[in-house]
DNA sequence: GATACGTGGTG
DNA sequence: TCACCAAGTAT
């Protein structure tokens, strides 16, 4: 185990990734970026998460800045990210370290746990990446590695068990480098044991792995299948007010896309809508349709116009903003329908 | 423990 | 092409 541990930090010291929310080799991390970081990266990648965090530090460089930031700002350079539902603790949590902890992140595992939207996971790796505190965190990646390593054959999310248990071997009760350890792991399975096509000859591992001397690491770790996505279908409106502006919605603030701005939409259901219904007095003007996956369904959102409808008083929740900036607030759903409309 | 919760890249 | 997947958390 010691060794494994040594192998990892001399890989690291050689082959680290060159990150926004890295400070240099040795030098100590600003809590606030590694706990903005580490939330960004849920469930994440690292191209997609670059740009926003590059915004959201120079927008608000310190957790005192977000915390004092209205939400619906925050959720709005958020637009885009997805899991919308990170944005709001995001920001709840700014609040309450700001007002609870002075400005201070703390650095106990436990205590950091408390705060929203920081889970066993994230906890972790902010007390051993920000604080070097001996801490287990355990991601996808070292998940991934330690199944290789072990051999662990027993499909996820069964094997979640046996793999908690070997991390927290892994990772408490040895306090040397416990950051860089964390950090290298990670960036080995993203760069070496990847999901696909593990790089065996480049890994510093690859003498004792048990899964490569089985024959077939990349198949672990295995998983049981997943269910098929049902479909939901329903109709999105751009509705102009004949002066380069447009109707739009803020939705409820819990659930899917919950706080985030969108286009007025019908409510989405497993049946097909029956356009008919309108019958000859139809005052919409279809316009193709809107194709979205999300985590737990695919969605069909048939697209429909209406034209200079000047005489309309938006009610609670909608307003008209203009038509070319509508879409940076938006969900990437809402700016595949602006993106539609806007192309006629 | 199971389910809700986004998005864009990939083979 | 399209199912799968990536630095998970909350309920």
């Amino acid at each position: 185990m010691d060794d494994m541990r040594r192998y990892v930090l001399d890989w690291y010291d050689a082959n680290r990734r060159v990150l926004p929310w890295r400070a240099a080799a040795g030098a100590r991390m600003d809590p606030y970026r590694v706990w903005l970081s580490e939330v960004m990266l849920q469930q994440t990648t690292v191209a997609a998460v670059i740009p926003y965090f590059l915004k959201f530090t120079e927008k608000w460089p310190d957790v005192n800045s977000l915390a004092a930031a209205p939400l619906d700002d925050v959720l709005r350079e958020w637009a885009g990210l997805g899991y919308y539902a990170r944005a709001r603790n995001l920001h709840r949590c700014a609040q309450m370290v700001a007002d609870l902890h002075n400005g201070i992140f703390p650095a106990d595992k436990d205590t950091l746990q408390s705060l929203p939207g920081i889970g066993d996971y994230t906890a972790g790796a902010i007390a051993a990446i920000a604080f070097d505190r001996p801490a287990a965190a355990m991601d996808g990646n070292i998940e991934r590695v330690l199944a290789r390593v072990f051999n662990i054959s027993e499909p996820l999310p069964g094997a979640k068990k046996p793999l908690r248990a070997l991390a927290k071997t892994i990772f408490e009760g040895n306090s040397y480098r416990p950051g860089d350890f964390v950090q290298g792991l990670m960036d080995l399975g993203a760069t070496v044991c990847t999901p696909r096509g593990p790089k065996c000859g480049l890994c510093p591992l690859a003498q004792g792995c048990e899964g490569r001397k089985s024959g077939a690491p990349e198949s672990l770790p295995r998983r049981t299948p997943k269910a098929e996505k049902p479909s939901r279908y329903g109709h999105v409106y751009w509705i102009t007010d004949g002066q380069g502006r447009v109707l739009i919605q803020k939705r409820e603030d819990r659930g899917l896309l919950g706080g985030m701005m969108g286009l007025p939409t019908s409510e989405w259901k497993a049946e097909i809508p029956d356009h008919s219904a309108f019958g000859k007095e139809n005052p919409l003007i279809s316009e193709g349709k809107v194709l979205h996956t999300f985590t737990h369904f695919h969605l069909t959102l048939f697209g429909h116009r209406i034209d200079a409808v000047n005489t309309i008083i938006p009610m609670k929740g909608f307003s008209w903003v203009a038509e070319q900036d509508c879409a940076a607030a938006m969900p990437s759903v809402f700016r595949k329908a602006v993106r539609l409309f806007r192309a006629r």
